[in-house]
DNA sequence: GTCTATAGCTTGATAGAC
DNA sequence: GTCTATCAAGCTATAGAC
């Protein structure tokens, strides 16, 4: 299987990274709101506007397009939230930063994000709540694609309580993975369920309380009374 | 369109009724693994021997099959629900009971039935996983067939905090949601990330967590200091 | 209740012309 | 890089025989 050529020079755009972008925008959006098996190929190339063909010319099958998508802005997240891990330690050195500002560095990357205009960043964490409750490849996807950074976190909020025993550290990850994830997608449960007084999309309600709710999840695991092996 | 009459005295077996079963369990076990779309009413029926009409003939579309999936066991469960609330209730009267004893009542049910030998249980929360984080039809869904009891957990909750402003409560309730459903999806992540540690499947591990997490959570929304309109 | 047979589409992928 | 044309396979849904 031949793939693209991207050659030349770094930086350089050849005639095909338009369509590439194109292609990478439809995907993105039409995967967040209907599934990998919920979409075909044709209905990501009409929607980009460009010949079916293509996808296989650029990315290869439909399963490495759908890679790609997750990819691409896995990276941005990742190098944003190692910057503001190393800014909010530089501000607490010699201490530790506390755990809330710890999970401030985790979340706020994504809040900022969301915030924005750019509706391609809410398709993508709507598709990455999908990928991370899949059963079958959720596991092997996040640790992929997110959990190198999220290593990391761990290694700070060690150090931010020392006597945490470390198997409750990664259950309260876990627990704010299932929160976050859960809430940047967006459902429109909460609306329901609260006849209108909360909203899915009304971040700036969501993000102090997600950031509080959790870190006092962390502590209440980190305290002698909780629960051991 | 002709339903399947399930006629006669009520509690007997006709026929059909192993049929459906065998369909139902297939369904699933399919569902959970693959997503809606990613299941063919073929393989279902392969997976159940029995012939592909017969989805057609006792359930109606591909559709309706899925959203019988869900309400078989959505009714189990919210009737174990409403059992445990009324009995922590009981017990504490003339008290309202604490947050920690309602959220037990909300989740052992779920604890126990995974502890079972059922399989079939393991795969509806890792369906009802999916349909949670969908961004389409997750609010909706999701709403249909759990929030009548959920609202009644509300209304215990905030009698068991009554200074806890309504909308602090909602969002609590968000994010217990969000750790609840992708914990019970048993997705290897947390086994990846730890290195072996812990394990999505250890429920004794997991259960005293994630309702010491949750309810830290709660309280920490509902102290002065939190997070206000 | 169950099964055979089939209608009518759509799918992912790609070979080959330009 | 892009597009036309096509393939073999699979799909949902159902009419009608038993």
């Amino acid at each position: 299987m031949v793939k693209a050529q991207q050659s030349g020079r770094s930086g350089g755009s050849r005639k095909g990274d338009a369509t590439k972008l194109k292609i990478l925008d439809a995907a993105e959006s039409l995967f967040a709101h209907k599934g990998f098996d919920g979409v075909t190929v044709r209905q990501i190339t009409r929607e980009a506007e460009v010949d079916v063909a293509l996808v296989n010319y650029h990315f290869g099958t439909k399963r490495e397009l759908f890679d790609s998508v997750l990819m691409r802005r896995a990276e941005v997240v990742n190098q944003d939230r190692l910057d503001a891990l190393h800014g909010v330690s530089r501000e607490a050195a010699p201490d530790a930063p506390t755990v809330e500002a710890i999970i401030h560095a985790f979340l706020e990357p994504l809040h900022q994000r969301v915030a924005s205009a750019d509706s391609g960043w809410k398709d993508y964490f709507a598709l990455v709540a999908q990928v991370n409750s899949s059963h079958d490849w959720g596991g092997e996807a996040m640790t992929r694609y997110f959990d190198p950074v999220v290593r990391q976190f761990m290694v700070a909020l060690q150090q931010a309580l020392p006597d945490c025993p470390p198997e409750n550290l990664y259950w309260s990850y876990h627990f704010l993975s299932g929160a976050l994830t859960l809430s940047f997608a967006e459902t429109g449960r909460i609306d329901n369920l609260s006849a209108g007084m909360c909203q899915s999309t009304d971040h700036d309600a969501l993000y102090p309380r997600m950031v509080r709710y959790c870190a006092a999840g962390f502590q209440a695991l980190c305290e002698p009374a909780a629960p051991q092996n």
